[in-house]
Order: C-alpha cells, then structure tokens, then sequence
DNA sequence: TATGAATGAGGCTTCATTCAT
DNA sequence: AATGAATGAAGCCTCATTCAT
C-alpha cells in the first residue's frame, strides 16, 4: 500500500525519456505489486487490468503477452533503479579511492540496504521468477550479476593488495561477502518483513563481514 | 534425474507406518518434481498424474486439493528427512560435547550441505511457495526454523561461556551463520546448480564463518 | 433440419471400428452443420458445444484445437461416405464391363448426384475452408481430386480404345466431365439449394456430356 | 504482387465520379487482397489499416463496419469491371448480329477469361462471401446473375431460331454453358492457379461445348 | 479529415475437480 | 480402490469499434 506511490516513482525513474506513459506506469507497477503478493501464475491479467484502472486489453497494447509483463520488470529495474539508486552511488563507491577497507564496506552495505528496501517487491518477483525463465536467467546473470561480480573482484584486489584483506581467491571472498549482504537483507526486507530489525543488527553484519576477511583475522597465522 | 529415484527413497522415509501406498508415493514424488521445475501454479494435475502413471482422479483420492498435495511436501519432509537425515545426526553432533567451536561448525556444515544436495527438490518447492502460502509460512516457521533457531541458540550460548565466540547477541550470531552457510548451500544446490564448485569452498566458507564470530577475532579488542 | 439425422448417420458410417463416442460424433456433425451453415471462422466453439449438448471442454477433449475438428470433417468424409457410398458402387461400376459409354456415364452421373445431394454439408464446408489451409487442400488433392482422375482416365481411355470418344487428352476429357457434372450439382445441391430442379435436367445434363466427347459428334470431322 | 497495381486500377473504374479519394481506394484494395488471401473473417481490420497505409480509425470513416466494407467490393466490381470490361464488350458481342453460333461462343468464352483472370480476388472474395450473407447473394443475384441470364436466353433464342442450337430448354442451356465456362475458369483462375494451362485447353473447352449444344449433336436424331 | 489509444465483449483453450462405472 | 470422461469456470488474448485530439 505504501509502496504503492513510491514503485510507481521508482518505474518513473526508468521514464527518462518520457516513453511510457501514465497508463503504461499504472500497469506496470500494479503487475509488480500482484506479482509479488501472488506470484506470477497465480495473477490474472484482469486482476492487473482492475488495479491498473485501464480495460484488460489495454494491457496488450503495451505488452504482446503477459510474459512480457514480468519481462518488462527487470528491464525497469535496471533502466531504474539500477543506474539510478545504484550505480550512481555505486560509482562514487567505487572511485573514492578508500584507504580502509571498513569504509568501504558500510557503504556498500548502506547503499545496498537502501536499495533492496527501495525496491523490494521488484527484487521479490524476479528472485521468485527466475528459476522459470531462462530467458530472464541469463538476462539478470549477463546484464546484472556478472558485472557487478567482475567490479567487486577488482575492488577486492585493491584492498588485499593493500594487505587488507585475508588471502581467499577473490571470487570466494565476493561470494561470501554477497552472501552475506544479501541473505541478510533477503530475510529482514524480503522474505520476512515482519521480521524486527534491530538498529545494531547490520553494525553486527559489517563487523562479522570484516573479520571475516579481514587481514587480521587469524587466518593470517595459519 | 538422478534424485528421481532418491526422492522416492526420501519419501519413503517418512512413511514408516507404511500409511502411504506405492501410487501415493509416485504421486507424492512427482508433483514435488514438477512444481521444482516448473512451479506450482504452472504445473497441472494432469501432468503429475502422466508422471505417477495413476489417473487423474486418483490424485484427488490422496489430497482432496492440488493444494493439498502442495502442503504435503512439507509434511513429508519434516516426518522424513528432516528428523531422520537431520535431526538423526544433528542430535548426535548437538549431544556430543565439544570442545572446539571449529570441529562442532565443520560437522553442522557438512551435515546441512548433505542435506540440502539430498533434499534439494524438495527445498526449491518450499522456498518458492512460501512467500504465497500463509498457512505454509506459519507452519514452516513453528515446526523447522524457530526450533533450529532455538536449538542453535543454546549451543552458541554455550560456546560463548567457553570463551570461544565473540560477544554478539546469540540470535544475531545465529542469523549470521545460518545466512552464511544457507546462502552458500542455496546458491550452488539451489539457485545455480550449473555453478562449479571447487573443493576447497566449503573449507574457506568454514574460515570465513569461523574468523567472523571467533573469539580470536578483532572484535575483541572493540 | 432434416440433414441433422442424416449426417449423424453419415458420420457413424465413418465409426465402424466404434472409435468414437456418441457425444463425438455430436460435436463432429454439429461443427460441420454450424460450419456449413455460418462458416469456420464465423462458428464459436461454444455454439458447437451447445448444439452438440456437451460442455464446451468436452470438444477439446477429442479434438485439441478448432482447426484439428475442422481437419476431421474430411477425414471422416474419406473414411464414411466416400468409400463406402462411393467407392463402393463406384468400383462396382468401374468393374462391370461397360460395352457402351452412355450407360457408364449415367451410372457416375446418378452415383455422384447421390453422393453430393448426401454429403451436401461437408463437401459444403470443405469447398468453403480449401483456399484457407494448405494442408487441407493437400491432403484432399492427393487423397481424393488425384486418385480419380486417374482412375477415370483409364477409364476414358478404354472407350477411347473402343472408338466411343472423341480424340482430346483424356486429361482434358475427364476435367470436362467433372466440370460438368460438380458444376451442375455444385450449383443444384450446394450453392442455390432452393432453385427447382427438374426432372429431365439431369437427362439433359447427360445428353450434353454425351454429345460433347461422343465419336459421332461433329468433331471427328475435324 | 502483380495484380496489387491492377487492383487499385481496377477499382479506380468505378471511381469514374471521383468519389473516393485515394486513401479510400487503398482502404477497398487493401481488404480485396487480405480477404481473397486469408478469407473475410480471419483478416483483422487492423491488417487492412497496415497494408492501406492508413490509421485504423480511418477506416471506419469510410465504411460504418467491417460487413460494410465487404459489401461495398460488389459494388465496386459491378461499378467498374461489369460494367466496363464485362458489358462493354459484351454489348458489342450481343448487338452483333452472329449468323455462327461458334463464333459468338468464342468470343463470350475469350471475354469472360479475361474477366475472370483480371478480377480473380474480387471474385474470389465475393465466391467465398455469398454463401453466408444473404443480402450479398440477392444483390448478386439481382444485378448479375439473373439479368446476364435474361440476356444469355435471349442469345440462345435466336440461335435457336436459326436452327444451330439443339432442341433444350433454353434455362437449362445456359446453365449448362455457364456451368462448363466459370467451372474451366473457376479450376485455373481461382481454385487452383498453380495448375497449368494449356493453349489448346480453351479450344476444347469450345468444342465440347459446341458438341454439347450444337444442332449436328446426335440429340437432333433423339 | 485523420489519427491511434482505449475499450470490453467474446473467442479459444486449459485445468482442477467430480462422478458414474 | 481406481479410472478417465465430462464439466464449466476462468485465463489469456484478439479485434471491431469509438472518441478525444
């Protein structure tokens, strides 16, 4: 309901140059919004149509079919939020050139707070979609997981060739660090919103992150 | 293909009052195989009755609804695997008193990524239906995570009283390992099974967990 | 009205091997009486279902798609009326040692009027969807158009031999015919039904075929 | 393809008024095609739009509805090629004075290929339409069938008169006539134009129809 | 005059579920 | 107990037609 204002926002955001219009935007986030309540099959293109306030055949308009409904999301998302929320912050991130690793880190991990909080109900339909469609599998693994990967790897080379970080092979340690970040965040903003958040929960997070890879973690004697 | 006959055996296992029939137990394998690999919603009954070689009427004579054939799936987990596979072992690990916080998290890791491979199929179907099911969340949650989390609390507490775990709330500590290994084990049994996955992983992931939380670690001195 | 019986019975001739049910052939003679009358395109599956008195499900039962019913109609033709009402005296017929070609040709004109006036409604229906579906027209040219004309050139050729013909292509002969004889009956039974057909029509019709190819038309003094 | 140009052409025949303009011309050429290719009900009025170049809308600003657009090809025919290339010539043919009857046979049946090869979609569309639009088939029957009928008897007396033409109903002769004319054509123009034609083909055409009527018939001696 | 976005009725088809055998 | 034919509600999508611009 809150989200309600606020995805059509974000859906907005993918709207630099003007090419949807407001119909289009009221379809488009209502089908996210039902999508992630119901899931994707379990939604029905007259359900979208109702919240959307247009005729169900509007929505064919805009898409051929209703699968490319649930394709048009992620597109959104990366058109969006992605170079928007992120990427903007991100590269920031990424060019302040940090001498300490913990810095960096709290960022990242804020930025990426703020992000899936933002878009949550996004997240939530892709995540529960992609094992179905290895179309959008490949799409999110090309355009979305393996850049971020090949850009964190690099990162994480700068701080261990500072003698900052523990010596993992740098895959293993974005893995883990991903990992970490995300099932976090997956529970308390996705999977179990309910769920009570304590102020010092994603303090603990970073701590736990850095000591565990951090350079003076006890791995440095074994 | 492989789990297909193992997914037999699994449900089997819980079957030790022999109150499910041979029919039943195709039935019972082949939707859980359907719904992982198609979804739920996008898997017919007419599908899962062509797979269990029964008719399609005879489905409705074990689970009155395809929901109820949903919910099954669960049940059968938790009377099978989860307190034969799981618990069995896991009892044993909880039992025996260790000493070393490493060999006790080494034991809980390979037992839970032994049992994630085995009960992967199984796992894909609850983890998808949950976000849609109410009655299964509820359920999921009061019979397998609050006790594990119970169960693990009281264990890390005792770890602490030997010095051997940073001073963290123990609720927290268990958040952060449990996301820590079941992040690892859903992305390479789950997510991306394609994934490759080297030998040596599991062992840096057991560093990581272990460097995060361990009493050795920088936290200390904070 | 009054075909509704007889195409029943007609399709049951088509049902020897007892292969369809009765709810089948409802839905089979009230799609080719719907198509007849309305056209393929112009008849919804719903109005077949009525008039047949099944669930409108029931049709895709037996036939997976409207085009697959629509394919059945000639199927059934071959199989029914074609080989039974037809072929049977027709190779009757074509078996009995005609010395004169007169008397040959008022046995086909006379079997053929019998065979259109019968199957009016799905010769009607085939006519009309033939320009429309390549596979259609395929299959009738090779199962049906093919096979006859070159049964009737040998035929032809055989009164040739005997001097009873004029000298064409027997090609060009039997095209003629045919021409002569479908036109006829094309226009009587299936585009004007309601125009009066007089007795000594037919007569007529025979005389002109006669005097058309006969040897002692004035063409052998050409 | 190449009777696209000859289409509009032709239908620029009955637009000697200037009446429609061209976009209205592209309208009825676009749906001639699309009708005679996919048939009335399966050609969406959106197709035309595209293959007119004109905005879906605009249609409907020229004809009320679809059914309307049909209706109007008729119109246009017997506007245009009836009128000029049919009954112009015809006129001629009739207001000779023919002392041979073979002669004018032949030069009806020259007349009417043409007609037909030069108006093939048109009579295709109308071919297939009548069947299922009574107010379509008694126009057609008024303005074209029954006059050319009226005419057709009234040539047929006469030669009758002049002792050329056997001793027949003159109706059914001019069925007969028509019947083996538009069956030839019919055959090689509309039905099946990939089937070759031969040169010779039409003089047969002619003599069998000559045999079939002609007064030096056998039929003289019945 | 022309446009094309929007509509909503209706079409084909699927599918969970029932029930007579 | 088991079957599978039958059902009919509901889903996705198309399309003729309207109307504001």
């Amino acid at each position: 309901m809150i989200q309600k204002k606020s995805l059509k926002d974000l859906i907005n955001l993918s709207n630099m140059d003007n090419s949807m219009t407001e119909k289009q935007i009221n379809i488009l986030s209502s089908a996210i919004e039902l999508f992630s309540e119901k899931g994707y099959e379990a939604t029905a293109t007259s359900e979208i149509a109702k919240k959307a306030k247009v005729a169900e055949g509007t929505i064919f308009r805009y898409y051929k079919t209703k699968k490319d409904l649930l394709f048009a999301i992620p597109i959104a998302l990366s058109k969006a939020s992605l170079f928007e929320i992120f990427l903007e912050d991100f590269n920031e991130i990424l060019n302040d050139n940090h001498d300490n690793f913990e810095d960096f880190l709290r960022k990242i991990v804020i930025n990426r707070k703020k992000f899936v909080s933002e878009t949550a109900p996004i997240l939530k339909v892709i995540i529960q979609e992609i094992p179905f469609h290895p179309e959008l599998r490949s799409k999110i693994l090309n355009t979305v997981i393996f850049p971020s990967v090949k850009n964190g790897t690099s990162i994480i080379e700068r701080f261990k060739a500072k003698g900052q970080i523990v010596d993992m092979p740098s895959t293993t340690i974005i893995n883990l660090i991903i990992t970490s970040i995300f099932g976090y965040l997956f529970i308390h903003h996705i999977a179990l919103p309910e769920l009570p958040e304590n102020e010092q929960d994603i303090e603990y997070l970073i701590q736990y992150i850095l000591n565990g890879i951090g350079q003076n973690s006890t791995l440095k004697n074994t």
